[in-house]
RNA sequence: GCCCUCGUAGUUCAAUGGAUAGAAUAGAACCCUUCUAAGGUUUAGAUGUUGGUUCGAUUCCAACCGAGGGCACCA
């Protein structure tokens, strides 16, 4: 990368004036007129030198002095010196464009990381939070896989639990002589059956009891009928995710279930708390006190004996790691769960430690409808499908007057679809809520996922052209001076880079919508394929490195490219 | 009450302590006899309030105002 060679050359000019460890930054002005790239390194050296900073960075100037990187180095403004790359540098880098352009050769990544995301609960319905955290999940996976990184994708599901449980109750409760047993609505179902069973434990405390009961059978399987009810149920709900999971494009190596992280969880609270980290706290409960570290009280092991969710999560961990050795776990989760997840980091950190260091939890904000909060308890949610159905149709009716084969259409409508969804969940930093404007998201203008593919398929079309009348790349005739367009196939490491250090997608979405506006312009600017001009060929190799890169680019969204659109 | 997140154009989002705070949408005006107009060009508009640290603050700190989430047997 370009920015490291600088950062390099500066390091070693400043070796001069000072033996400490200077803290500086080399980024990229949003104003080109104070160059390709620019480093504030004099306004920190001036302080501790008690110098002027325009002085020093004159001085930094001189010491860096001719180098064939650069057209020329520039001091401005309070202090900073700008550095203007040459146009050579980046056509030598467009020359280099292959499918692993990108890769970033000096990180270590052919770590083993094993990714936690999407986790919906078998019994309820696969709503647009799960799209969400599929979303990103999806991304991250892929950002570390490009790079090098062997992952393994987890699918963590609640298949027990008191949620389980008052599905099971609120169908034992109403259930008619004629459908013992049985789903009669199938998925939807269970999924009705568990706002009823929500609503009813709040009214009924009798019912909640019950709850409770049904809850306890479920983990000893004592009974018949509750155990016919929920092997059927469950299946439903995972044939069903299995059909959302190939839509999405995600593809999961485990599966794991609460009812497997349960007894191993309870095991470890148990050891733990003859170790004293956990401690007995009412009705028999085990509890990790919290406040010892700044945090609050948790219960692992409830006082039925049966383990929570955080007793589960502990027990996840140990699971993940025997079926895969590996050197960083991260996993994705709504940041409704922050405080929750700090207390069971610490108290994971205390009885597997080595685990606690490998973990990394990723949080993703709402997703929420502009008239309030959705939520699977009120019933008032828009489920997955739902969603990518009607986007679906949207596309649809634009192409209906294309002149496509019926194969086309599909992939078209599938892959648009999915990619609009994708692009405006990951468009956005991932921590803070998503307000879900249904016409924003369907719209395909501007910064949208649709745009990128568009532009994607352009490029493909002009290269087709190309194809056609034989005329072939070549960098021996060479424009007089290059566009924004080398500039910016060539930051394509670096958003990688930050994207994956900071563990947000949302720099690629970025990163690609403005080499995408750049790439429209200069395709409205340029005619790139003509037979009659001796710069022709140059054009198509630039479209050719821009491809590469938004194809790799949307793969890392999980958002597919097409030929024709 | 305590803890965590977050307040940026009308709206939805950007901005690794840096230079004139970027996009997109909605509005106004243009551009299809050039490879797909799901496109391009031009134009107007914003940092909740009050202090502090700094050469420099949307970013860090404090207080206030406002929104969301969490706080013992749900996940």
């Amino acid at each position: 990368m370009i920015k490291d060679e600088i950062k390099n050359l500066i390091e070693k000019a400043i070796k001069d004036f000072t033996k400490e460890l200077v803290s500086f930054s080399v980024e990229m002005p949003s104003d080109k007129n104070n160059g390709d790239y620019s480093t504030n390194v004099a306004l920190i050296l001036s302080k501790k030198l008690g110098k002027n900073p325009a002085e020093v960075a004159n001085e930094i100037k001189e010491k860096i002095g001719e180098n064939k990187l650069f057209s020329k180095i520039e001091v401005a403004g309070p202090g900073f010196v700008n550095f203007f790359v040459a146009d050579k540098v980046f056509i030598d880098i467009l020359k280099d464009v292959d499918k692993n352009y990108g890769k970033t050769k000096s990180f270590d990544h052919s770590k083993k990381i094993i990714i936690d995301y999407t986790d919906p609960n078998p019994f309820k319905e696969f709503h647009i939070g799960h799209l969400m955290s599929n979303a990103i999940g999806e991304s991250l996976s892929r950002i570390f896989e490009f790079q090098g990184a062997k992952i393994k994708r987890v699918c963590y599901q609640g298949d027990v639990g008191l949620h389980v449980a008052s599905v099971i109750a609120e169908k034992l409760w109403t259930q008619k002589d004629d459908e013992i047993g049985v789903w009669v609505d199938g998925l939807s179902g269970t999924a009705i059956a568990y706002v009823g069973g929500v609503k009813r434990s709040k009214e009924d405390s009798e019912f909640t009891e019950f709850v409770k009961k049904v809850n306890k059978k479920i983990y000893d399987r004592t009974d018949p009928e509750v155990n016919k009810l929920y092997d059927s149920g469950k299946e439903l709900s995972l044939k069903h995710f299995d059909e959302i999971y190939k839509k999405l494009g995600t593809k999961f190596d485990w599966l794991i279930f609460e009812s497997e992280t349960g007894p191993v969880g309870k095991r470890i609270v148990e050891k733990g708390l003859k170790n004293e980290i956990f401690e007995r706290g009412d009705k028999g409960s085990i509890i990790f006190k919290g406040e010892e570290y700044g945090l609050h009280t948790r219960v692992f092991i409830n006082s039925e004996g049966l383990p929570t969710y955080e007793a589960k999560d502990l027990g996840l961990a140990e699971i993940k790691y025997k079926k895969y050795k590996y050197d960083k776990s991260v996993i994705i989760t709504g940041n409704e769960v922050n405080d929750y997840f700090k207390v069971m980091l610490c108290a994971m950190d205390k009885v597997l430690p080595d685990l606690a260091k490998k973990t990394k939890h990723i949080s993703h904000g709402m997703l929420r409808l502009p008239e309030g909060k959705m939520s699977s308890r009120t019933g008032k949610v828009i489920t997955g499908e739902s969603l990518i159905e009607q986007v679906q149709e949207l596309v649809k009716e634009k192409i209906k007057d294309r002149n496509l084969s019926e194969q086309e259409s599909k992939e078209i409508i599938e892959s648009v679809a999915i990619g609009a969804i994708r692009y405006s969940i990951l468009k956005q930093s991932a921590g803070s809520d998503i307000i879900y404007d249904f016409d924003k998201s369907i719209s395909f203008d501007g910064d949208s996922g649709p745009y990128l593919q568009y532009a994607y398929t352009r490029a493909q079309s002009v290269l087709q052209k190309a194809k056609d009348e034989g005329v072939k790349t070549s960098f021996k005739k060479l424009p007089s001076e290059i566009t924004q367009l080398e500039k910016m196939i060539s930051y394509f490491p670096e958003a990688i880079l930050r994207a994956e250090q900071n563990y947000e997608p949302h720099f690629i979405a970025l990163y690609l919508t403005e080499l995408a506006g750049i790439f429209n312009n200069y395709y409205s600017k340029n005619k790139i394929v003509d037979v009659a001009d001796e710069l022709s060929p140059y054009r198509i190799a630039l479209t050719e490195a821009f491809s590469v890169v938004m194809k790799n680019g949307l793969w890392m969204l999980g958002i597919k490219t097409l030929k024709k659109m």
